[in-house]
DNA sequence: TAGGCCATCTGGTCCT
DNA sequence: AGGACCAGATGGCCTA
């Protein structure tokens, strides 16, 4: 909520007005001399000034002619006027409701430090480049190689939130990877840890998003629709699980009902006997095994 | 306090 | 004619 929303909106727009008129070009100030721009400054108290003086006698012609003919016409445009409006705005909301949606499928995403449009439209942009070189490639890319591509052109206070989100820190690299067997890709799943799981961390790391959030034939393998399909990921309460060597770290700003959550692959591998004691701003996942994450996983198995 | 971000209003342009 | 889209301008809020 603003002040525009709250104040009467003509009082501002008054002032905007007069200082937009005198910077105006001139095909722009004719249509200012128009009824509805004389219309627009009578009611916001400003304005015989074009009638009264200024222009002189054609206008005064075209003036009495206006007045004339204006009241039923200008109330129309008006009425216009304020219907573009609301228009506008609705359009506005839905384009910041498109960008919400956009905000929880990249790799970085908090209710409470929202990205900037501008900065999540960088960082999706860089994280289908990323997924779009997997796809290509069949194979992930080197740590180093997918937070640069991911930060790349990036301001640096979100920078800087992207590896927080990532919990890019080289103590979590080291004591937990070993150096290298970790993922950091919020795309990817681990698999294959527990007690039935193989212990290859690298291998374990297996690309998920990329394929839960389509509405293609992997859909119904996740109970999972597109971000263009409400889903409980884009219900906002889960950002995307950052794996260290087959621990998963979800931060979150709400607790999240991992019981009934349809990204089973995702973030249900774990007992329903732990859930409960959930910290919800660390959470560490014990990854298990699921069938369906094997075919899921087939197309990305390192050629 | 400056700068970044945002919501809103507004007029112009294009399209149906 | 009217709606969608766009860009410019502005003021408010927040943070470093």
């Amino acid at each position: 909520m603003t002040s525009n929303q709250t104040n009467n909106p003509f009082r501002t727009n008054w002032a905007t007005n007069q200082l937009v008129r005198s910077v105006k070009p001139e095909h722009s100030r004719a249509l200012e001399d128009t009824p509805e721009y004389g219309r627009r400054n009578d009611e916001m108290g400003g304005a015989e000034e074009d009638e009264e003086e200024g222009e002189a006698s054609v206008l005064r012609r075209r003036g009495s002619h206006r007045k004339h003919v204006s009241q039923a016409r200008l109330e129309r445009v008006r009425l216009r006027r304020i219907e573009a409006n609301a228009r506008e705005r609705n359009r506005m909301h839905s384009l910041n409701n498109a960008l919400d949606s956009l905000r929880k499928v990249v790799p970085c995403y908090s209710k409470t430090q929202k990205l900037s449009k501008i900065e999540t439209l960088r960082l999706a942009k860089n994280y289908i480049c990323v997924l779009g070189e997997i796809l290509r490639s069949g194979k992930r890319p080197d740590l180093l190689t997918f937070v640069q591509t991911l930060c790349k052109g990036l301001s640096q206070p979100t920078t800087n939130l992207v590896a927080g989100c990532l919990q890019l820190n080289t103590r979590s690299f080291i004591s937990e990877s070993g150096g290298e067997s970790f993922s950091l890709y919020p795309a990817y799943n681990h698999q294959h840890h527990g007690p039935t799981s193989e212990s290859s961390s690298v291998d374990s790391v297996r690309p998920l998003r990329a394929f839960g959030s389509l509405c293609g034939p992997y859909g119904p393998l996740y109970n999972s629709p597109s971000p263009d399909c409400p889903s409980p990921l884009d219900a906002g309460t889960l950002s995307p699980p950052i794996s260290f060597n087959g621990i998963f770290s979800l931060k979150n700003e709400e607790p999240v009902d991992y019981r009934s959550c349809h990204y089973g692959l995702r973030y249900c591998s774990i007992s329903q006997d732990h859930s409960a004691d959930l910290d919800p701003y660390d959470i560490h996942l014990r990854g298990q095994f699921y069938q369906v994450q094997e075919e899921l996983n087939k197309p990305f198995h390192n050629q």
